[in-house]
DNA sequence: TCCCATTATGACAACGATTACCTATCTATG
DNA sequence: CATAGATAGGTAATCGTTGTCATAATGGGA
């Protein structure tokens, strides 16, 4: 019925060769104005639009950058993903976008899957997966959120151990020592070393670490409520939480206003939405998802186009941003 | 260096020809046991991976579809891309992602270059656009959100104008009869329709509408902190809120916490995090992100590889989750 | 006038997979 | 034993574009 306009019925009505018509096709200078003009016109008559794929698989790269990443529908990376959509639609290529789920199969089925189409670049957050065979593979790559493991490569991340450390000590000098840390499977890099952090700044403060405050391991789903009204009506209560993921976050605050508990401190790793206006206004440190993929999509396209470079490690610094309900004071005898 | 390694390299080094490599590889059964463990075998040792490109020229169509969002760092489309990721995955099938914001040369740009790649089928978030291309182009394709304008296709989306109306007479029941109105650009048709709702509702309750209660064409990331000051200071002040928008609804809850008011009635036309744990929690219609996602994905299928039907159009019901801002009775005399 | 440089154009191969069509071998049956 | 039919495998065309190289036309300088 309606078949493709190809580059060679574009010749023929303008009555040149194929050859021309790609050179019109990608602004080739050795085209006369004459002819120039002559096969644009017959491109729009008959709607000639170019086939991506034969270009692609003629010159050997699609142009896409392909990105995997947890979830998708997790606000952080779904931010991370608009930043990178925005600078790569500048250098005219597209994105397609990958969720693991967590699962180890699926982030090597997309990763595979990538490299089978030959994308311009990859940016991914990690999890168990073996990127050694990147070496022989020179695929343009940039690690987000956490470094892989077996494989050193570019990688953009938060200083998680330091973030850590430096909320800890934030709530210790609030005169908290009973602080309740709430965290993640402790499997995934970054959840490992935010536990490390909160642990350092313990130790310089001179406190012992009460296994009995660690509530790690959590799924981002678990409903919290019990679990908060049980831990508050311990013999010796912890006056202050440390939460290390966003999700959790949402489900402590979730649960604290259930129980109109406001007088414990809370420190968020992460931001999230309402954060700011609820009340208390949860503290949180200051890593935006967006700078990540701002800094990840410019580093890979530098890759891209400049060659070979060294891998380096980008780690973005992180500020405790005093909202509130990380400055609530400890009571003397509650 | 490291060159591609080819169906005829397995071809070579299997001793047999790049049709049987080709016929392994596809699961065709017209191969003996013998040769396909041997050309597995080879596969396997030399690393092969099919070039996804120079398949999708010859059998004329990218394992992909194309997803047009308005943004995909808004946690309603990032939640809705989720869904339709998953189940694509399910049909080996990839997911390509283009954010408009809004501008209508970025929606056509996109929707061209995913023809141009020949993706599978498309999903998109119509704004202005003309689709009537879409006529000949016999692209599958699934609208979600709205309705575009000048073309007829398959459509998935809420309820706009009726799920506006029994907000709005939710409040009504409850004795409000200042109901204030937020929305954004009436240009977009579901906050038009919305607004329709809203306004239907009141005629039929009786209500005169008072044109200073209408608050439209707000741009999402407006304060309106002093803006809500205001309102709330003026001489017969609303007593209820309905917001159409998700931003804008965080934006009045996090100005009505900073001035401590808990007495103005409040329905969101969308949920949000936290919307049931702030105080009071906030009053939504029911509808996901997510199921509208899943229509859209396997309808799309069904297009796919279904053949062809003629377009309906599926709507999404409504119903008020009442979580108590929309059930604050009006004051007798406040 | 002749020759070389420059410009505009075109013929043809190549990218790597799929597929239509063909051939060779083997089995079974009258 | 001859032959139809099934089975396994091979050859070459094809998808639509771009890169290489060749060629024709033009002009300027010696």
């Amino acid at each position: 019925m309606n078949k493709r306009v190809r580059l060679i019925d574009v010749a023929e009505a303008a009555q040149t060769s194929i050859k021309t018509v790609s050179r019109v096709l990608n602004n080739d200078e050795r085209v006369s104005d004459e002819t120039r003009e002559r096969v644009q016109k017959k491109m729009n008559e008959l709607g000639y639009q170019v086939d991506i794929i034969a270009r692609s698989l003629r010159t050997g790269v699609d142009r896409v950058i392909g990105v995997v990443v947890p979830k998708i529908g997790d606000p952080f990376f779904a931010e991370l993903v608009e930043e990178v959509e925005a600078v790569a639609n500048e250098h005219g290529i597209g994105v397609i976008v990958g969720s693991t789920h967590g699962e180890l199969v699926r982030e090597n089925e997309l990763v595979q899957g990538f490299i089978q189409r030959r994308v311009t670049g990859m940016i991914i957050a990690p999890q168990d997966a073996d990127y050694s065979f990147l070496k022989q593979n020179q695929m343009p790559t940039v690690f987000i959120d956490r470094a892989p493991e077996k494989y050193h490569g570019d990688v953009v991340r938060v200083d998680d151990e330091y973030g850590a450390k430096i909320a800890t000590e934030h709530l210790i000098q609030n005169g908290h020592t009973r602080i309740m840390y709430f965290a993640d499977n402790l499997k995934i890099k970054p959840t490992k070393l935010r536990l490390d952090g909160y642990k350092a700044a313990l130790k310089d403060a001179g406190i012992k670490l009460d296994e009995s405050l660690l509530l790690v391991n959590l799924e981002s789903n678990t409903n919290l409520d019990s679990t908060i009204k049980n831990i508050l009506n311990i013999k010796n209560p912890p006056t202050a939480f440390f939460t290390s993921k966003t999700e959790i976050s949402i489900n402590i605050v979730s649960a604290m206003h259930k129980i109109n508990r406001t007088d414990i401190a809370l420190v968020s790793f992460d931001d999230f939405t309402l954060a700011s206006s609820i009340q208390p206004p949860v503290t949180v440190l200051d890593h935006s998802a967006r700078e990540i993929g701002r800094i990840a999509i410019k580093k890979l396209f530098e890759k891209i186009d400049g060659g070979e470079f060294k891998p380096q490690e980008h780690i973005i610094p992180l500020k405790v941003v005093p909202r509130g309900s990380g400055e609530l004071r400890v009571k003397v005898s509650a």
